[in-house]
DNA sequence: TACTAATATATTACATACATAAAAATATTG
DNA sequence: CAATATTTTTATGTATGTAATATATTAGTA
């Protein structure tokens, strides 16, 4: 019988072009309703069409493009039926997230959900959004990651992408971000004094916040 | 600007050959250590080995096989902190499901989910063990399926697959089903008289007891 | 001009070819 | 014979070729 499993190799072509195509679309390079196809994005590369069509399909399996049919490519459209998912699925997730840190988690391990609040701070107060938006992410997955579920932190991480393809903005909305650290303040506060009811609900009026925040900055 | 996306059309190779491998490996197929090669497999279908790598691609991306550099394909193998996640995050969900489902369903959308309640006695007493899974699934992806939410309908479905490639043995334990079915209707009376609370803690119960099940059966 | 039919173009979806790495088989050497 | 080096085999990972199809363009006609 064949030894352990190893991973595919992490060098391989598809999975550098899968790196670089999600982060150029996370950069906002990607138009959106703008059609793309396989043979540039490879010139672009410098390799050939098949690893970075593999690439694009674990894009599109993670819902971040759409294939055309003998069209090309697009940046997926979200509705707002897509964002009621989203959300619902995030919150799902993130609550269990909290309930369980809220119950097990030692203080040090809270250390990096605390850091990533003053970075939320620093970053309002010196406007820098870009920033602002980095460290929300961090604040969020920080729970995910404490739950040490590889399976919850894809899906997390998956959702914040499609969040971002959605666009920055609503992140950003000059009047939410002071409010998104309230709320993060409370949901932190609750998940140190192992408040567990208290955690899932102020995760869950924070997302739903959130997820008004979107709706209203697009669709 | 083009118009609205298609999706990719699912009477493509690539589809087909992913339903047909699914299938195989779901119906219990492929052995568990035993290394498989795209080439066996599209002379199997007929096909070339594109589209097969492409429906291979998107089954490791479900965790259900995996790529050995070079070598081949094998069936995942879970082990213990795999079964942990996946029941987990398999929590998370349905927990959410069942909320949403008490707070919010009308009685007759749960007809689904009694039926499959007497598909499965049947199935214990004419100890159709094959029969009793599949109403197990009904069961479960009915709550899902209600919820109306497609991306958590597609993780259930997939932890499904998975905990079916741990091995069928642990849904069928003789005196599991028994207490299975008893689990499932203390969760769907919670259901039905909108006893949210009650809901989420018979499905945390039942999924615990599941959990347990297939660690003693196998791992 | 407005509308339809024919043609051209672009791009995939799939097939095939090739280069390379890992394993297995074989040969070689002390 | 045991251990190591060499060759062969096998399967992937990547590149390239080809036919089909969705759309755009052009030509033709009332």
């Amino acid at each position: 019988m064949p030894k352990l499993a190893t991973i595919k190799q992490p060098e391989s072509l598809a999975r550098m072009a899968y790196e670089a195509i999600r982060q150029s679309i996370l950069s906002g390079q990607w138009q959106i309703g703008e059609l793309y196809n396989e043979k540039a994005i490879a010139a672009d590369l410098g390799i050939s069409r098949t690893p970075v069509r593999e690439a694009l399909l674990e894009l599109a399996s993670q819902d971040l493009i759409i294939f055309m049919p003998r069209r090309g490519l697009m940046l997926n459209r979200f509705n707002l039926r897509d964002v009621d998912e989203i959300f619902e699925l995030r919150k799902a997730i993130e609550q269990a997230s909290v309930e369980k840190i809220a119950n097990t988690s030692p203080l040090p391990d809270l250390l990096a959900i605390e850091e990533s609040l003053l970075e939320q701070r620093k970053a309002v107060n010196q406007k820098d959004y870009m920033a602002f938006i980095e460290a929300d992410r961090k604040f969020h997955t920080s729970f995910t990651t404490l739950t040490n579920n590889s399976r919850m932190i894809s899906i997390v991480e998956n959702i914040r992408d499609m969040i971002q393809v959605m666009g920055i903005k609503a992140l950003s909305l000059e009047g939410r971000a002071v409010k998104v650290i309230e709320e993060h303040q409370a949901i932190f506060k609750a998940v140190k004094e192992g408040h567990v009811k208290k955690a899932r609900n102020f995760m869950a009026y924070h997302l739903d916040q959130s997820m008004e925040a979107v709706k209203e900055s697009e669709l």
